[in-house]
DNA sequence: TGCCCCCTGCAG
DNA sequence: CTGCAGGGGGCA
C-alpha cells in the first residue's frame, strides 16, 4: 500500500491509540514477517510500554520504554519495533470495547450481505463489497498480533513482503533500511536546489525514477509520482539531463502539494490500504493520473492519461499536459 | 542502474 | 489462464 501520506496516516493514527499502552504479548503468526525475535528480546519485550511512534519515509518506528522491573534486573537497552508495511501491510488497531460490537456486526453483515463462496472467517475487507466493513481479528492476513492493555494490534499482510523487527532503540540508526533513507520531502532542506543539483547527478535516469529512489528523497512511491509529475507537468520519461531549474522548482512544490493532499484525505485506498481504525482513505477520489488509464484529463485538455510502462513500473501522464 | 524476485489475490 | 499490484533487496 503504503507510501509518505498512507503510512503517515497509519502513524498518526496509532499514535492517538497506543501511545502510553503496555505490550502483553507478541504472537507471531508467520515468522517470515519478523526479524530479530530473539528470546532474549521478546524477554524485555514483555509489559514494555509504547513511548512513541513515528515515520521515516515509509518505515514505521515504534519506541518503547522497558518494563521497571525488567529494567532493574536485565539491563540492556530500551527496544524500538520497526516495521515496513511494503504493498499490502495494515495495522489495525481494536480496542477491547469496541471488539464484541464488531464481531456482532459483522455476523449480521455476513447474511446480509456476503456470498456464502467469498466469506472467509476473520478476513478483513480487502474485496468485500462493503468497503468499510471489518470482520474479526485476527484475519488470514495476520502476520503479527499484539496484545495491549487496552486492545489488540494486527499486523496484517496479504503478500507477506512487510516485516515487523525488534531492534535495540540505539541501534536504529545503523539499520540497514532506515540508515539508507535520503531527504524527508517536508524537510526544509528539500529545496529545489537540493533535487536539481540530484537530478543533475542522473542525467541518464528518467525522472520518474529519480524521485522514486529512496535514498535521494524518501516517502515517494508509484502513486505520488505520477500524482506529482502530472502537476509540474512534465513527462514521467524525461531525463535528467533535460530537466531545467524552472521544471525542479515545479516539482518540488507539486511533490510538497500531493503528499499533504494524500494525508489531508488519509492515503489512498485502490487496494489494501486502511486505517487503523480500519477506514479507508479517500484520496482515490482526487487522483488525477494515477489509476486514471483511458479516462479524460482532469485539466480538460480533451485528452485521455496514458498508462506505459517504466521501469517495471505502470505510469500514468498525460500526454497533452505533461512535456 | 535496470531486472528479477519475494508472495498472494484479483481482473480481464 | 496471464499479467499485474502503494516496495525494495540483491544481483549483474
Amino acid at each position: 500500500m503504503p507510501e509518505l501520506p498512507e503510512v503517515e496516516t497509519v502513524v498518526r493514527g496509532l499514535s492517538r491509540h497506543i501511545v502510553g499502552q503496555k505490550i502483553k504479548q507478541v504472537k507471531i503468526l508467520s515468522a517470515r514477517s519478523t526479524l530479530g525475535f530473539t528470546p532474549a528480546k521478546r524477554q524485555g519485550l514483555r509489559g514494555a510500554s509504547i513511548k512513541n511512534i513515528t515515520r521515516r519515509g515509509k518505515g514505521i518506528i515504534v519506541s518503547l520504554a522497558k518494563q521497571p522491573a525488567t529494567a532493574r534486573s536485565a539491563g540492556g537497552s530500551d527496544l524500538s519495533l520497526l516495521i515496513h508495511l511494503k504493498m499490502t501491510g495494515q495495522l489495525i488497531y481494536i480496542p477491547h470495547s469496541r471488539h464484541a460490537e464488531l464481531v456482532s456486526a459483522s455476523k449480521t453483515k455476513i447474511l446480509k450481505q456476503v456470498r456464502g463462496d467469498k466469506l472467509e472467517k476473520g478476513r478483513l475487507n480487502y474485496g468485500h463489497p462493503d468497503k468499510n466493513f471489518i470482520e474479526t481479528m485476527p484475519s488470514r492476513h495476520t502476520r503479527v498480533w499484539f496484545e495491549l492493555s487496552k486492545g489488540n494490534l494486527y499486523f496484517n499482510d496479504q503478500r507477506r513482503f512487510g516485516w515487523v523487527k525488534l531492534t535495540p532503540t540505539a541501534e536504529v540508526p545503523n539499520d540497514k533500511f532506515f540508515s539508507n533513507l535520503g531527504m524527508e520531502p517536508f524537510d526544509k532542506n528539500f529545496t529545489p536546489a537540493f533535487l536539481y543539483s540530484a537530478i543533475q547527478r542522473r542525467p541518464k535516469s528518467n525522472i520518474k525514477t529519480i524521485i522514486l529512489d529512496q535514498s535521494l528523497v524518501t516517502g515517494i512511491g508509484n502513486i505520488y509520482s505520477d500524482e506529482a509529475l502530472f502537476y509540474a507537468g512534465i513527462k514521467p520519461t524525461r531525463l535528467g539531463k533535460s530537466i531545467t531549474k524552472a521544471d525542479t522548482t515545479k516539482l518540488v512544490s507539486a511533490i510538497k502539494k500531493v503528499l499533504e493532499k494524500g494525508i489531508k484525505y488519509m492515503g489512498t485506498s485502490v487496494n489494501t490500504h486502511r486505517t487503523p481504525e480500519g477506514a479507508m482513505g479517500q484520496m482515490q477520489n482526487y487522483l488525477v493520473a494515477y489509476d486514471r488509464k483511458d479516462l479524460p484529463c482532469r485539466k480538460r485538455c480533451g485528452s485521455t492519461i496514458k498508462k506505459i510502462r517504466l521501469n517495471g513500473r505502470g505510469t500514468h501522464y498525460c500526454p497533452i499536459c505533461q512535456k
